[in-house]
DNA sequence: GGATGTGAATGCATTCACAGCA
DNA sequence: TGCTGTGAATGCATTCACATCC
């Protein structure tokens, strides 16, 4: 999966989803519109950046006016493709995984996890939430039945890119990846990282007393 | 904490830890030497960014020859700060934060988590592996006599900004960050933020069948 | 007056391409 | 020959600044 669709920025559709979350926080405490300066201000961004990052999307504002929060929501939503719920698996079961599996932060933003696999015969079988854990010669027919297209790999590193194979081979379109390793994937399938140890490293760095 | 120390651009400092990460595997397989183009090869970049990534923090390569992997990776440990261990602190023990707690990937990177805390009394008390859960107002004294730079955030949304206010007022210099919210800090402290969802919605972009 | 949307200008980061060294 | 390190060139992203509209 190379480039963006859509001619967008790839940084401009990342904050796409700050803006997301900034604007169901103004949506909870009944704020109707909002100006591309107060969303600036609270993001720690410039007004230019966001007027031109929604821009690229559609003509979302009024003149003297600003964005209204709850049409914006759900053209945002609309654009992300999370104004559908995504059925998502959840690869490996252990810690990490069970904590993801317990948190219930996805329904909302439009993500149910709909099964969850390992590789571990001895996981197998274990309920995780409402699920069963269910061995990896299961995926293929799983994912296919239930129809999913997103999967969160919460395995360890060296499991990771056998399993990404495994994936690759079924109609899975995109991997969020917990193991610090980079995948090799065909370029049909989107993969997003997420390495803790890289994230303290680059804090370590920054406060560096040097 | 504004912009990078050390006149590098920020996105090669990200590389860093990649060239770190690739370069710990090529050890354990006893590669000796590699040349900007393996590792670029490896890492899906150009020979030429990582080259100047390197270059931007000393002359590490031979030419004709390429890079040593040992002692760039002390070279590159040290100029992340991750050649001694900092000692680092939990705040919040729930899934996740014991998730976190039970990762045995932080110390052979240079973290060693020293305390934990939770703002729930019914989690106070608690053991989370070797550590016993203590009360958020014992944060500064623990803090203080450990010695501790880093903390990372996996408490719900609505306690993240509380947390941040009170790691403010101690020696911390860096929180990672696990709520999806935006934190307001004073600018002697840094923040990286590791949001979940987001990341599932930038998937659901990338996947989207328009 | 107070906003948006957007070309034009600026500022960064990446890539090129090559001099110089082993 | 094979490779690094690095100025110069290119390509992106951000910011400016203003015409336009409520």
């Amino acid at each position: 999966m190379s480039p963006t669709r859509h001619d967008a920025p790839n940084p401009a559709v990342r904050r796409l989803s700050l803006y997301l979350r900034q604007l169901e926080a103004l949506h909870e405490r009944s704020v109707r519109t909002v100006s591309s300066r107060r969303l600036a201000e609270t993001l720690a961004l410039t007004d230019a950046q966001v007027r031109k990052d929604l821009a690229y999307f559609g003509q979302f504002g009024r003149p003297g006016v600003g964005y209204e929060v709850d049409p914006l929501i759900h053209r945002l939503r609309h654009i992300l493709g999370t104004d559908t719920v995504s059925n998502t698996v959840l690869i490996g079961t252990g810690n990490l995984g069970r904590a993801l599996a317990a948190y219930d932060g996805f329904v909302p933003k439009g993500f149910q996890l709909v099964a969850c696999f390992d590789g571990d015969e001895k996981k197998v079988g274990k309920k995780v939430g409402p699920m069963t854990t269910q061995p990896m010669k299961e995926l293929a027919a799983t994912v296919t039945k239930l129809d999913v297209r997103l999967a969160i790999l919460a395995v360890p590193a060296e499991a990771a890119q056998p399993v990404a194979d495994a994936l690759a081979k079924t109609t899975i379109r995109g991997i969020l990846n917990f193991a610090p390793v980079r995948l090799k994937v065909p370029d049909t399938i989107g993969v997003r990282a997420l390495d803790v140890a890289a994230e303290l490293e680059q804090l370590s760095f920054l406060t560096r007393i040097d």
